[in-house]
DNA sequence: ACACGCACTGTGCGGGCTAACAGAAAAAGA
DNA sequence: TCTTTTTCTGTTAGCCCGCACAGTGCGTGT
């Protein structure tokens, strides 16, 4: 039998009167506000560093009474679904903290312009925010305008991926390389030692694939390929965004150059381009693994044409990364600062599991 | 871009104002409270209907300085690792609630003994809780303690598992039947079609496993089993809880009398008995699949002589049951029914970043 | 001696809410 | 009709904290 309590209240009242100076001196203590005497001053630090004082974030929330501008700055997307699964995430953290004046402003830019970039960066500065949720685009613009915020002390967190040499309050992603890594073991365990080709279906556009995940994901796969699997062939298919009419052609094509392919993987939260080819051509013994819980995966993963799906958690990374700013502004709590999500496994079998925790 | 904002707080003031009575006569409706005549509670309730009114629960609660008592019924363990974890999740979610006087009691069970159950949860019953975490025994005597629980209107969620027939607040816990199905699922395609005859090693008392967790997940084992390999062999390899001494010669007889198997599962949280062992007799190809993330089993997965565990979050199950009775309780917050676990895959790629999220 | 500035300290209001209390209105009784 | 009782309503103190404002005491200058 044992027993927890939420410590015994100590109040500013209290240690006011254990310290013999009135409330409004040990608030400015606190605070490290000006005149206070070093004695009044010694009297109170004597008193804090025995006891723990913890102070009332509500009481001292509600008293504060302050409203707080965050702002967010993301890639542009046509309603793609993972972004939005990350936007209602910060949404739904704002309004979960309704008792507080909070307001929270997204804007897009483009993720192949740097001046984009830059100039929706600074766009949003004008709003004068208390903090800031930044998906980086390239390094060295990025790096730019995070010196930019820490110039006006400004605090950010990165979602999805960071940035060298910067140290945001905090960071919101996944481990790419890892992910590939992981994703290697458990599609290899799939095809079997047998398998000497595979397919590596790649989405770009101007030679690119969509983000630097993406292009870690494969880097991590490819590693454990060669160290794992030196003779088996890595085969590409690559598709161009946007092309959607050729892609029916272009799968059909690299089936027929490649008879012996029976696994198929993706980086790309796309892999329902080849699930949904997979069942309108009834090919049943197709093995497909891709990346993301979004709607037209999750209907591949239930008819069988995608066997294993990794979650990133879009919708956690942007509730957590407004959490963060919130617990470090408002609340004033320490934050941790890397926060990989995990590497969660994905099957027709456990995906209903999958869930958001907080609504 | 986009914009949310805090819904610009109406306050109880402002009703007050609005349907032209005092703040005192709109609380005595917001609580349906007595002494309000027709007419009052017409001009307010119009109003309320209008307006979205979402009362400030920080202030409401700080206004109501009361304070609460949880209390939590759990299974006797010496240090067992897994509800160690659950307990130190109920400890967190009542510190991390610090601003609210919260205190959590727990006691212990004896799983074994339907009197114990009976009595501890009698004893509890004193402390008048608020709200209590029941980790239920057997079905009876479990659903009678409920009803008596649901008769003094105190609401209670169930940890682990559940009991039929009662409707708790919430219940956090596995889906065990899928869970087994889809350990079956992933162990038997690292294990290949070829392979007739696996290892399952029970951990047994009286001929019963330590819970029913663990039997369901062996039924939904042996259903994928018989659904989709009908012709390979579960041969048992059963350990008497207590008798450490003899793991190590009865492991060795096993494997004698089954030269040939290579593959084995357990659906307690206890894998590393057996990795252990491939580890001091330096058997490297054998292929291990168990439950938890406890420390033994994680040193194992490290070490490679586990390949994959399946979590159950313990900590995550103590924290958002007492998180759950607090939002009901104290935040009167509508509180969703079923949590299920992710049946989450870990091996030695991913486990790192299997968090607790809240610290 | 007094006025004045300065460093410091205590008091009190307000943030949104609850609950106790006092006071007004309505209903009941004589 | 006038009291008494009951029902209803408004006001206010208090939950804990932050901050503005009004003091208090002390030293300096004249």
């Amino acid at each position: 039998m044992w027993e927890v309590h939420s410590s015994d209240k100590i109040r500013i009242k209290d240690i006011a009167q254990r310290s013999g100076v009135s409330v409004g001196t040990v608030d400015r203590v606190l605070h490290n506000r000006p005149n206070v005497s070093a004695k009044a001053r010694d009297k109170v630090e004597a008193v804090l560093k025995e006891i723990n004082y913890q102070p009332n974030i509500y009481a001292s929330a509600l008293a504060y009474n302050k409203k707080y501008t965050f702002c967010c700055l993301l890639p542009d997307h046509d309603r793609n679904a993972y972004w939005t699964q990350v936007e209602e995430g910060l949404r739904q953290c704002i309004l979960n903290r309704n008792d507080f004046h909070l307001s929270l402003t997204t804007e897009y830019y483009n993720q192949f312009d740097r001046q984009s970039f830059i100039r929706t960066a600074r766009s949003l500065l004008e709003k004068k925010p208390d903090g800031m949720v930044v998906v980086p685009q390239e390094t060295d613009v990025t790096q730019d305008f995070c010196r930019t915020l820490q110039g006006l002390h400004i605090p950010f967190v990165f979602l999805d991926s960071s940035v060298q040499d910067i140290q945001p309050l905090a960071f919101f992603g996944q481990d790419s390389l890892k992910s590939g890594h992981f994703a290697g073991r458990i599609f290899m365990m799939q095809a079997g030692k047998e398998v000497n080709r595979i397919m590596l279906m790649k989405l770009m556009s101007n030679g690119r694939v969509a983000s630097r995940q993406q292009e870690n994901r494969e880097v991590g796969f490819r590693q454990y390929m060669t160290g794992h699997y030196p003779d088996c062939e890595v085969a590409e298919l690559i598709l161009q965004i946007g092309e959607e009419k050729e892609y029916a052609r272009q799968i059909r094509t690299f089936l027929e150059k490649h008879p012996d392919v029976r696994h198929c993987i993706t980086f790309s939260s796309q892999a329902h381009i080849l699930g949904e080819y997979f069942q309108e051509n009834h090919l049943q013994d197709f093995h497909l693994f891709g990346y993301d819980m979004i709607e037209r995966n999750v209907e591949c993963l239930k008819r069988g044409s995608i066997d294993f799906l990794i979650a990133q958690h879009p919708w956690k990374q942007g509730y957590n990364s407004v959490k963060s700013l919130f617990n470090h502004i408002v609340l004033k709590k320490e934050v941790q600062q890397y926060h990989y999500m995990p590497l969660e496994l994905l099957t027709a079998e456990n995906y209903i599991y999958y869930t958001t925790d907080e609504k």
